[in-house]
DNA sequence: TGTACATCAGTGAACGCGCGTTCACTGATGTAC
DNA sequence: TGTACATCAGTGAACGCGCGTTCACTGATGTAC
């Protein structure tokens, strides 16, 4: 939390960028941390980058660009990484599953940005509108598995909903109480994949 | 929020605990608002009681006591609604039905407890332990439904978390994007007692 | 080649705010004798 | 019946804190002439 930064030189000239990636890396460790956008302070970012709390506001308007700017690169990463584990198989069922899983993977590895990104009221503004870019990808590859002929055929869209609600569901309830014995999450997920969009059981 | 309740005068001897109540209806009332227990704060509460700060502390030890004891009451009510709502049949898929679509109405009508309730990192807490009681009280419905014949056979624990986390998923992700055009919850909740509690079709 | 000036990348002090919590106090009401 | 005292149910001022943000400033580096 207070962790201070080794102190930082000022950078050469036309460089200047530099200390606005470094201010959202800090800004995605910090809200990992923290697990609420809200909790972030600018004097927290700037004690983490090591630099004066002023010189936030050099990339900044305000906390709110910030944590925008920060959740709009978080999104993206998320969304490569679903996209590179679907990559890897040029089976419909196991692309929907790969893509899926990720989202598993990713939330134990950064269970404070699932949970800003997934449950915070910043959700609610209009500039997170590309967070529908996740739920798009999902009915898509679940069409995909019905035109293929993998999954039965549907309202891929409402098929894709109800296993994104369950998946997301099953996700949160970790999150929310990691002190309890959780059954495995891959498995559960599997099991998801076979009722609601009725793919062949692994 | 900054409402400031209509002054009120000291309570008679032998009365005392009447603040007591005031204030725990005052803190459900402001957690629904915020949908988050660390923003809420000992002095906002006590304006809405129309009270000086001091007087919450001759009830509560902290601001930490205060939101246990409150979301303690806000859990027995949500038990008792469900409860109540599962006492109108005889049944045991109604009665699963019933308790599960509880949630869903109480989540409309108290979004921001919801939240508190099931996102929050309070969850974290051994003094929240009794959380599980909803968790039990699903289970034991499943296996009612098994034991009658009306679902089939299976690990109840396993399938009540199933349904559980769509469920849970299903309502978090309307309320984290309310903004969004969502299909009927009650639907989607009929959908996963027929996929994954294997429940006959309404 | 020298020099005045513009630009860039950043800093330190200060503003007013709301917060949790503590402290010493008030004043009405009951009770022991 | 009178009165000293205890108890109850509160209050107001004050503490130190971290916060978002603004302001006037610094000092190195490049550039026009």
């Amino acid at each position: 939390m207070g962790t201070q930064a080794t102190p930082r030189g000022r950078n050469p000239r036309g460089q200047g960028d530099r200390l606005r990636a470094e201010i959202i890396d800090a800004t995605l460790a910090l809200l990992d941390e923290l697990g609420d956008d809200e909790a972030l302070s600018m004097r927290a970012v700037a004690r983490a980058v090591g630099t004066a709390a002023t010189s936030v506001y050099l990339h900044f308007a305000d906390r709110d660009a910030l944590v925008l700017a920060t959740l709009r690169r978080c999104h993206d990463e998320l969304m490569r990484a679903a996209d590179q584990a679907a990559a890897g198989s040029d089976d419909p069922a196991e692309q929907l599953r790969a893509r899926v899983l990720v989202l598993g993977t990713w939330s134990r590895h950064h269970p404070g940005l699932y949970r800003v990104l997934h449950e915070s009221a910043v959700n609610r503004r209009p500039e997170m509108a590309f967070r529908a870019e996740v739920a798009d990808a999902t009915t898509a590859a679940v069409r995909r598995c019905m035109d293929a002929g993998v999954a039965p055929e549907g309202d891929a869209e409402l098929v894709a909903l109800d296993l994104r609600a369950a998946v997301h569901g099953a996700v949160a309830l970790r999150l929310s109480q990691p002190q309890l014995d959780w059954p495995p999450l891959d498995a559960q997920i599997d099991r998801f994949l076979t009722r609601l969009v009725g793919l062949p059981a692994r």
